[in-house]
DNA sequence: GTCCCCGAAAAAGTCAGACTTATTTGTCAC
DNA sequence: GTGACAAATAAGTCTGACTTTTTCGGGGAC
């Protein structure tokens, strides 16, 4: 991902950020600049940079006299890339998961819609190859090589949207799937019936069918929460 | 909304948050942070805590020996609320608002469907008594008590879906209601058919009626698409 | 002429210490 | 009990010196 040590502000952030994501500071509880200076042996300057940040995240929040205060959990930047990856690290990790996948399967039919009008024909090209890829991929347990066209497909389509807020979300569905692939369970080769949905995607978006991509690829995201047992009644 | 200057250093950002994300520096131009300190009348320190909060938000990317490059619009954290509050204050406004509503559209839908089935007896009076606050102000250019009640309704709906990927989008809905009858054009009493909608989406919630909720829902959007002139052929 | 290595320069990064300011808390008078 | 004042505390700010990384340019070897 993103270069971890951007600087020594950047190795606290590494070891702060996850712990108080985690939940090991319970929201209201107060720390000392100083006291945390000290801890991670860098210097006041350094610390308070890094305060900074997750003050910038709102995962924190400094007072004077008072020091500085664990927000709410409902107060976190939770769509901030950093915080994503912090709490997919973490014991949170099933939650996260759960919540990014529910979001996933409200943007990205939209996605599809908007991308079966506006996509440029390179794009519908390069959307074509990706799911040819994911074909060729999908026997044989070819799981790497089926992710990594997976992966692009998705993050196509998003940018095909012309959206440049369902754009910046090809890095929070490239988390998602790989986590699926690589920490949960998925040891045998994919559905074929997803494979051929991605095909089909592909097809309706290169003809301009709007209704038909948002459609198939609501089916996809269908699939994706019954895999979490998340269902619609 | 959240208090303006919490230091010298968000005085800082006040000025060039809003300066970069207008684009008054392009991609790729470089900024020296002891240039800036001075142009601002601060110490580096602080120069340089205000440098690593627009770095946290990928405004900007700070390297040795280079200095302080300004990042690709497509790299910036475009859900920070920092970020959306600045876009919408600047010239880029229409573009933000085109973007967040198209997200709205995605969003709220799913998450009525999500309320619908998760809503605790408590939110289903909130989100009644909010229904019932915009029918009070639907006519005699009561804009500001309707615009409150609307605001509270979407709000609810947001939480009760018990994603908080959703609740976290609160402010931003907040935002564009609150730009659509402050800045924009909206002078005469608001569409009686939007709050009718708005009644029996309450209803639909109250129902359990996840499908209906979904639906009306959608209604409601494509209202706010129509507005803005953006169509679904 | 081209290529490579090395040294100088430039800008961010780090540190330490002194000082300022806002906020809380506690005490004392009333 | 209430209100005002004083002390304590931790964040905030500034400054100056130093380190480290990266880029750029020159000089030498081929």
């Amino acid at each position: 991902m993103t270069t971890p040590g951007r600087g020594l502000h950047g190795r606290v952030l590494d070891t702060l950020g996850p712990a108080i994501t985690a939940g090991d500071y319970p929201p209201g509880s107060v720390l000392r600049t100083d006291e945390l200076a000290q801890h991670f042996e860098v210097s006041r300057s350094v610390m308070r940079e890094a305060v900074r940040v997750l003050e910038s995240m709102h995962l924190v929040e400094s007072r004077r006299r008072v020091g500085v205060r664990v927000r709410l959990k409902s107060e976190w930047n939770v769509y901030d890339p950093q915080v994503i990856r912090w709490r997919l690290a973490g014991a949170d990790r099933p939650n996260q998961l759960r919540s990014l996948t529910i979001l996933r399967s409200a943007i990205e039919p939209a996605a599809a819609a908007l991308a079966a009008r506006d996509a440029t024909p390179e794009q519908c090209a390069e959307l074509t190859a990706c799911a040819l890829g994911m074909v060729a991929n999908s026997r044989g347990h070819k799981l790497d090589g089926y992710l990594f066209h997976d992966v692009a497909f998705h993050r196509v389509i998003l940018a095909a949207s012309g959206n440049e807020m369902f754009a910046r979300l090809g890095d929070v569905v490239a988390e998602v799937l790989t986590g699926r692939t690589h920490h949960d369970v998925m040891f045998e080769d994919p559905d074929p019936a997803a494979v051929t949905l991605h095909v089909q995607v592909a097809e309706a978006v290169r003809e301009g069918d709007a209704a038909r991509a948002e459609q198939l690829t609501r089916e996809i995201t269908v699939g994706a929460l019954q895999e979490l047992d998340i269902l619609a009644p």
